[in-house]
DNA sequence: GGATTGCTTGAAATCGATTACAATCGATTT
DNA sequence: AAATCGATTGTAATCGATTTCAAGCAATCC
């Protein structure tokens, strides 16, 4: 194993000193031509490359950002770090990918090690549990974006999307497609997209002046599992003639139960669904879903992150923006 | 924003030297327990926590690893990377992780941003093209762990699928079923991947004893487009009565081009896969698939960097280690 | 009572860069 | 010839931890 280079050898090298060697690392001016030759060469010629630790340590920026995600097989926040890292790139930062998976104490440790490992900001889509800590980062220098959810009480830039509003669009188009009774399938009420999700089909029905059995709605996990078990459950009830689902997941879910039962679309059930997975549009009939801006959700949030690093010191004085995007629905032929 | 507190000042406040608060945080043993409940008291007023790039720089050890995917909004590649953090969490290494996009200048500035930033340890899908640096990684004592591809001449430790024999039994088992004329929609020949899974599409025909005609196959790039694209000069063509696609992203473009052409599977056509999404379950009939064992293949890899990173500086001395996983078909109604 | 031992602590070197400040040097100005 | 200036370079402090080495101290042993 080669023995690591360091700028000392390299400025021994060339005959100079590590601060003349530093100042053509850096592309400083005022360094005669001839010795930045030289300097270069000898870096070339052992293959050194900075310390980024030491140059951290000394300039006090890592010039890199944590982002916690849920959960990084969901293809909604793979496409939200695809697009932070996107942004980061281009913004000459890099990332460090984490996967909170929901769980605050696995939140709470990942943004311990990135408070540790000093990343100059964070873009996370929060459990809604580690205020405190959350806002000990801020308060310490490090901002904060929200993705996606919020966090009660807390100042910070965030960004999310308007889940009552594109909720309601869809039971809206279904009741006036001439369905009556449809059953949804809502996420877990801990969670600002389970809530917002629910309230938008609530809306609809008002709107429309329609009563609303509070039977029809069972509220499950965003998972699979829990998507094919109530979807089940609402047709042995026997109520329902279409069916509305919180999430891709618990779609995919809900859409095995539909097959299972033998059931058609849109005959025998018209069927939507927020979220627009690959397959949505490969089955057929096609499902009519919600296309929510995932991308530009991750890169604006990586934006405004970015902003705020560079403002320095300005990030506990300029006011927390709030940017709500919105959703798109796409008709298909399953209501 | 308030100042941040380093270890100096904790020491201040405690009335000790920083040595003690450094055995404090690090559970060194004879510490008094009257001094470190003091030290500890101090840390939880003040928040104070330990800056990891400060401890990096004198530990010359990051507890970091690196992981390069070609892309993570493939599942494939994300379900690696979600492998490849939880290995590492269990481990207390902690993760950064790149998109290379399958370009190697990407990937080459990837890697040069790891090594600046010490990592441990390096995981890779490799694109195939950056061996020097690769080699002055390993040999300046950053091990560097291969995932589901090789590069030509590098000694390093290996983790691959066998699509071949995979690739094999698919082919075969539309033989045995009775199609002849087999159309195979192959991955980009520069890729192992692509080479092995078109090696065991010929080998199958070989073995049954089938002669086989070249027209057959197409060439595509892994990507959603070209599968669809192929698929359908394939059918006018009209020469197949089955069609084998070589991933999956390729598969959803082909099954598009099915149900747009109106065929009907498996009686108009046999159809079947390389990889197993969501939806090949999802749809009626069920499409026969290669399931590979893709969250191993990202475990193991990340324990054998674990390990070598632990051996030290032994990592250049053993012997690397070449894995092969099997992947598994699994047949449903297409065939 | 002095030597030995084990626990406990602190002083100072160290990791590898950046950067403020001072020094040097040749050319130009006065 | 002395003063001034701008370009170029070096010296040394600094970032915030860890770790080596030595020393203080109380208890124990001979």
């Amino acid at each position: 194993m080669k023995k690591k280079v360091n700028i000392e050898e390299v400025a021994e090298f060339a005959g100079v000193s590590t601060a003349t060697v530093s100042r053509v690392i850096n592309n400083y001016p005022f360094v005669k031509d001839e010795t930045r030759r030289r300097v270069l060469q000898v870096i070339r010629e052992t293959n050194y490359q900075v310390n980024a630790v030491a140059r951290n340590l000394r300039r006090k920026k890592t010039h890199s950002i944590g982002v916690i995600v849920s959960n990084v097989l969901s293809s909604f926040y793979s496409i939200i770090a695809k697009a932070v890292e996107d942004t980061a790139i281009t913004n000459r930062f890099s990332t460090v990918l984490c996967n909170g998976g929901d769980s605050p104490e696995k939140e709470l440790g990942y943004l311990k090690v990135l408070h540790e490992n000093r990343v100059d900001g964070v873009i996370l889509s929060p459990t809604g549990k580690n205020r405190d800590y959350l806002n000990l980062l801020i308060s310490s220098g490090i901002p904060v974006t929200l993705i996606d959810r919020t966090v009660k009480g807390l100042q910070c830039d965030t960004v999310l999307i308007n889940n009552r509003d594109a909720s309601a669009v869809v039971v809206r188009h279904m009741l006036e497609k001439g369905y009556r009774r449809i059953g949804f399938i809502a996420g877990p009420q801990d969670r600002l997209t389970g809530v917002e999700r629910l309230q938008g089909y609530y809306a609809a029905h008002e709107e429309e002046g329609i009563d609303l059995n509070e039977s029809l709605v069972k509220y499950g996990d965003f998972m699979m599992e829990s998507g094919k078990k109530l979807a089940i459950e609402l047709f042995e009830e026997g109520r329902i003639d279409a069916l509305y689902v919180s999430n891709s997941d618990m779609s995919t879910g809900a859409y095995l139960a539909i097959k299972e039962k033998g059931l058609r679309i849109p005959e025998d059930i018209g069927f939507a669904m927020f979220d627009d997975p690959d397959w949505a549009s490969l089955v057929t009939p096609g499902v009519s879903a919600v296309r929510q801006p995932v991308y530009t959700l991750g890169s604006t949030a990586a934006d405004l992150l970015v902003k705020r690093i560079k403002n320095g010191s300005g990030s506990v004085d300029r006011e927390p923006v709030r940017i709500v995007l919105e959703a798109r629905f796409i008709e298909r032929g399953s209501v």
